[in-house]
DNA sequence: TACGTTCCGGAAAACCTTTTCGGTACGCCT
DNA sequence: AGGCGTACCGAAAAGGTTTTCCGGAACGTA
């Protein structure tokens, strides 16, 4: 079972050529004739050949990896983002090192020193959440910084559109005919919490409307807030039509005070979350209208990036990904 | 910022020694002396060398990484496997590859080759669902499958005990004083819903009991089918004290219902899921017992069994890992 | 026949590190 | 003084591949 690899000098022996013709016949190298190039690949085939990465990479410069730097693989933003990263690496040549540092700054340091001595071709830092984070400085090989921005603008970084998710939140919302929205959001240190409410204000001044129940709801992230949040809203504000939540977990709250009141959802009151985490909105009762960030598609154009970067030249400040809407039974037109 | 790292060479020269002389003052090695070895350890840090261990794998016959193959990243389940793997891992100087199949079987061997082409060390392969899969036949590095097990005894598994997961929350039920006890699980294709259901009845059995609602309530793992099933057992049985639920998704139906019939939890029917999903488990109403599968202790345990069997041998078979009851409020002593 | 071209294949350097082995210098003993 | 052991250092091979450069053969032309 623990047979040592074949090499390329063994498959050129059995080819009968050296191991020189045979590295070109098998990387399709035009000065070796066809019949002799033929040989090479039946050969190849026939023990299984497969070239040693390491050994390429020694005198391409190129190991054909990335490095996967992230801060919380719990958290659940990292990993759409991770697949995204990972699908669009895999049809290229590249392969992928996962480090999760457990938001732990030495462990970072310490998985950002193996990368590097693994000459890892690039670097792709995933944030636990959304809020700049100290850039990594001056480093040989192109980093980029997903969803948690670099503090340093020389950096390139790819950021949700918080303010543009609001916003097509509560566009959704008027354009359901809905007038009287309130919003619910987490905690307010977050810069997704501010920006998801600053592009719902925006889009209310746009039509002339006032925030229902008179302010922005900041709590925390949890469907205990939600729900707490909710109570004290009615409250306020018994007339509302139409709740934006910061995100699904807070819908969720939303959406069992609401049935304990009485009120139907979406006939009375319209519900849309944020996040599209799918185990939550989709069961919800009724199903959850959201806002997707996209996030695989984030983790996909990183990808993409970084491999523009690698052998090229990098950019340098922060690139926005817009959110998607995405309709469930929670809203509805009035009426 | 794209310059060439440093190399050994670059050391030895600002040292004022030879390359083989610095190679064994970083290494340790005791043919030198003290003082030269200071001369070396202090031009490395001055020029911030890290050795290309690339360099190093091709000479030890070592990469010093592993492969981490999961069929799906999405699925929850493998997400802690990862975690627990990747930290053990970390400890050790070894780097960890991901590689996502999603699924697909050609993407899978495409993995596996690329994997091998880069000398991995070994190979830990994730499963969706904890149910048998086709074995990666004789490789020329240890495997080792996690969650879901080969199908060849030849090879070695990690599993989760879920005959022991169910006698578990039954155990539990019982102790607090239940008697009649329901269980509502999902998919019956799954073992794993099998294994749950023949350690509950098992657990039942020993205490002399029969499984209120006349018998195990398969459908899928929904928090619909929750909510149905809860249904369709009420009106069979309105006398049962406790549910069993196969998933925290299915509790969290079941709990729904039972606020609906304005059934006290836990005062009346006591209720306990399994995965321990946090973000379901801890934020119902009221929070939930569950069984947690130690996913991340197997992770981790797969980990070491893979780094003992690189370079020794590896064992066969299938191993299990024992769940863990996680207590909240949703059960409590009868009375 | 002599010469220039074209086409193929091989020898060897390079990538960077580890490790073995041989060599030098020095102190000590006889 | 000569021999020997020890401590330290360097030269060189090895690991597997790519790439450059060169040599030889075949062929056509003068």
């Amino acid at each position: 079972m623990t047979t040592r690899p074949v090499t390329l000098r063994e498959v050129a022996k059995l080819a009968g050529v050296s191991i020189a013709t045979a590295s070109k016949a098998l990387n399709g190298q035009p000065q070796v004739r066809a019949s002799t190039r033929d040989r090479v690949i039946r050969a190849a085939e026939q023990l299984n050949f497969s070239p040693n990465t390491l050994a390429q990479g020694l005198i391409t410069q190129r190991s054909g990896t990335v490095g996967l730097l992230t801060s919380d693989l719990e958290g659940r933003f990292s990993i759409p983002i991770l697949m995204g990263a990972e699908d669009a690496f895999g049809s290229d040549q590249t392969s992928v090192f996962l480090c999760d540092a457990r938001g732990d700054n030495v462990r970072e340091k310490h998985h950002l020193r193996a990368l590097l001595s693994r000459r890892v071709d690039g670097l792709i830092v995933v944030g636990a959440r959304p809020d700049a984070r100290p850039s990594l400085g001056e480093l040989p090989v192109p980093v980029i910084y997903a969803y948690a921005p670099s503090e340093d603008p020389a950096d390139l970084s790819l950021v949700t559109d918080n303010i543009g998710g609001g916003r097509l939140a509560v566009d959704h919302l008027i354009r359901h005919g809905r007038r009287r929205i309130a919003h619910i959001t987490g905690d307010a240190t977050y810069g997704a919490a501010q920006d998801r409410a600053t592009g719902a204000l925006a889009r209310l001044a746009e039509e002339g409307l006032e925030l229902a129940g008179d302010q922005v709801w900041f709590g925390n992230w949890s469907e205990a807030w939600g729900r707490g949040a909710t109570r004290m809203l009615l409250q306020r504000d018994p007339e509302i039509d139409a709740v934006f939540a910061g995100s699904d977990e807070i819908a969720r709250g939303v959406l069992d005070v609401l049935h304990q009141e009485k009120l139907d959802v979406p006939s009375q009151v319209a519900v849309i979350g944020f996040d599209n985490w799918n185990i939550l909105a989709a069961n919800a009762r009724p199903p959850l209208s959201t806002i997707d960030m996209n996030l695989e598609q984030l983790g996909r154009l990183a990808a993409q990036r970084l491999f523009a970067a690698i052998g090229g030249t990098l950019g340098s400040g922060t690139e926005t990904v817009p959110c998607r809407l995405i309709t469930r039974e929670s809203t509805a037109p009035v009426g």
